[in-house]
DNA sequence: TAGACAGGAA
DNA sequence: TGAAATCCTGTCTA
């Protein structure tokens, strides 16, 4: 039972904030007040204050208070469960230019039509969210079914919280079942998930992704996995411009404008088709932009995916009310013990800031220090040592800083890939980790959204953004597939440590804010001193070392 | 007509 | 808070 978000999580303390748009949520997908009611006298030390239970229990059930109906004849009606609330509606000046002006029907206010979404949305900021039960336009049929069966044998179904995600997804089945937001885990299948989604809707479809990358490998899943034929699924990007019964883009080509002041360009690909839905691939990246669109086609089904529903930018009320409330989510952790997702332990290593910079540290503003912090050249030992001992793994490096990166690179003498790589050397850099003849790899920011981006088993983090809750759970994944043999995946991140007396450095701050979510999913963290761990390396590994000559040998 | 590259956008 | 990456388009070259 989902209801609140992880706030802050000091040692041994998790602190919990439940917002109206968490409890909406927890609403949204059946929740009872009385069981989070329950749950919150049961853990509380006191009881819960008699306000507050009302106040949940408020938001709980504000949730469906109001919902949209169609009229049958191609009209939206919103109605609500009292008189009196309708009545305040239909007075407020925020709504006034989405409602039709007449009166019109006795059981509620007549909505424009076109101003669907937008009146979802001022309606989720005066605090009631609507149901939206008016339907979807049919859209064309498209007949497509999972290839259950590969001709090599292998079995190929849904696995069961797969299976139970579109079917919350599409509870309700044609006439009501079809918007919102499945949360699941990199690598636990996103993409199977959105392609149960599209044979269960069985209507043309429309496919949006971050990048080229993401958009190809939908296209060959989709292939590969569907009983859709080649010339059913077409890609609408820079180089290519099919549009085809399933047509994938990307956002960036509908949020293409010459200048600031043009036109959207490739907006008309959302009415070319009469597409019957609309997949949006990690939905908590989707542009600003987008929103406005979505708006605008709230009779077509959607169906947002992602790992995170966390948004930096803070418009997760917009995706609630847009795209829809989340049907699904699964706590990483609960995957793992099905095998789904590899075991995973996060360790925070704590570094010593170099003493030649401390006085530069002290000096530099709040964004300086983030900087020094970050790129603490007493980083590089620590690194090399870790790579040592994991020197029979797959290892990641992963930064955020291109200079530091090079550093690292050349000091570890393994291979660097940035945004500059070309293609062509990122694609030999990655067959030769995945192949295991590169052990360790330095990879900047192109980390975070490379689909292509081999497994590894541990991971190496020493620097990110500000912060980022998306880039540590982004990161995380990169090493959650499950390993063949059944090995533990390791999370290290580093971080240099406060330089005063009991203060944290601005980089410690910022990793607490990263390690949130994860700690969220029930992953804590480990935390150790590096001074420590360079040392145990230097005292354990030599032995080790020699006996794996000495194996070598006698082979 | 493909590939390389620069420039703009968010 | 700021740095880095990406994608799309248009132009130039061979």
């Amino acid at each position: 039972m989902l209801f609140a978000e992880l706030e802050k999580s000091p040692e041994h303390i998790h602190m919990y904030r439940i917002t109206p748009l968490s409890l909406w949520n927890a609403g949204a997908s059946g929740a009872d007040p009385e069981e989070i009611l329950a749950f919150l006298d049961d853990v509380s030390k006191y009881p819960v204050p008699p306000n507050i239970s009302k106040e949940i229990e408020d938001a709980v059930n504000s949730y469906g208070r109001l919902e949209l109906i169609s009229d049958g004849e191609g009209g939206i009606i919103l109605i609500a469960d009292e008189e009196d609330l309708l009545e305040r509606l239909g007075d407020s000046k925020h709504l006034e230019e989405l409602l039709l002006p007449e009166p019109g029907c006795e059981q509620g206010l007549r909505v424009r039509p076109e101003c669907r979404g937008q009146l979802k949305l001022a309606l989720a900021k005066l605090g009631y969210p609507p149901r939206d039960l008016a339907g979807y336009h049919e859209g064309e049929d498209l007949p497509v079914e999972l290839r259950t069966a590969l001709g090599d044998g292998g079995e190929f179904g849904l696995r069961d919280y797969q299976r139970d995600a579109v079917e919350a997804f599409y509870a309700g089945g044609a006439a009501h079942g079809g918007s919102g937001v499945v949360v699941l885990p990199c690598g636990a299948g996103k993409t199977i998930v959105g392609m149960g989604a599209l044979a269960a809707v069985g209507k043309e479809t429309l496919i949006l992704t971050t990048n080229i990358t993401a958009l190809r490998q939908w296209r060959r899943e989709l292939l590969e996995k569907t009983t859709l034929t080649e010339e059913q699924v077409g890609e609408y990007s820079g180089e290519v411009k099919e549009i085809r019964q399933v047509t994938l883009s990307t956002y960036q080509m509908l949020t293409y404008r010459k200048s600031k002041v043009d036109d959207f360009e490739h907006f008309k690909l959302f009415f070319e088709h009469q597409w019957g839905l609309i997949i949006y691939d990690e939905v908590h990246l989707l542009p600003a932009p987008v929103f406005r669109f979505t708006a605008e086609i709230q009779a077509t089904r959607r169906l947002g995916l992602t790992a995170t529903l966390i948004r930096e930018d803070g418009k997760e009320t917009e995706v609630f009310s847009l795209i829809g409330p989340r049907k699904y989510d699964v706590p990483w952790r609960s995957l793992e013990s099905g095998g789904w997702i590899a075991d995973a332990e996060c360790v925070e290593v704590r570094v010593e800031l170099d003493p030649e910079l401390k006085e530069d540290y002290q000096l530099a503003g709040r964004r300086g220090k983030f900087r020094i912090a970050s790129e603490n050249p007493s980083k590089l030992e620590v690194i090399k040592s870790l790579v040592r001992r994991h020197r029979r793994d797959h290892v990641l490096v992963l930064g955020q800083y291109l200079d530091q990166l090079e550093a690292v690179a050349a000091r570890l003498d393994a291979p660097l890939i940035t945004g500059k790589t070309p293609q062509q050397t990122r694609d030999e850099l990655y067959e030769g980790f995945r192949n295991g003849e590169i052990l360790t790899l330095v990879v900047s920011k192109v980390g975070n959204f490379a689909v292509d981006l081999p497994d590894a088993n541990v991971a190496i983090q020493i620097s990110g953004t500000f912060g980022s809750r998306q880039e540590e759970a982004q990161r995380l994944g990169r090493i959650l597939r499950p390993k063949q043999d059944a090995g533990r995946a390791i999370f290290y991140s580093l971080v240099t440590r406060g330089s005063g007396i009991a203060t944290s450095s601005r980089e410690q701050e910022f990793a607490e804010k990263r390690q949130l979510f994860l700690t969220e999913q029930g992953y804590p963290y480990r935390i150790i001193e590096a001074e420590e761990l360079v040392e145990e390396v230097d005292k354990v590994e030599p032995e080790r070392e020699k006996e794996e000559v000495k194996e070598v040998q006698c082979s």
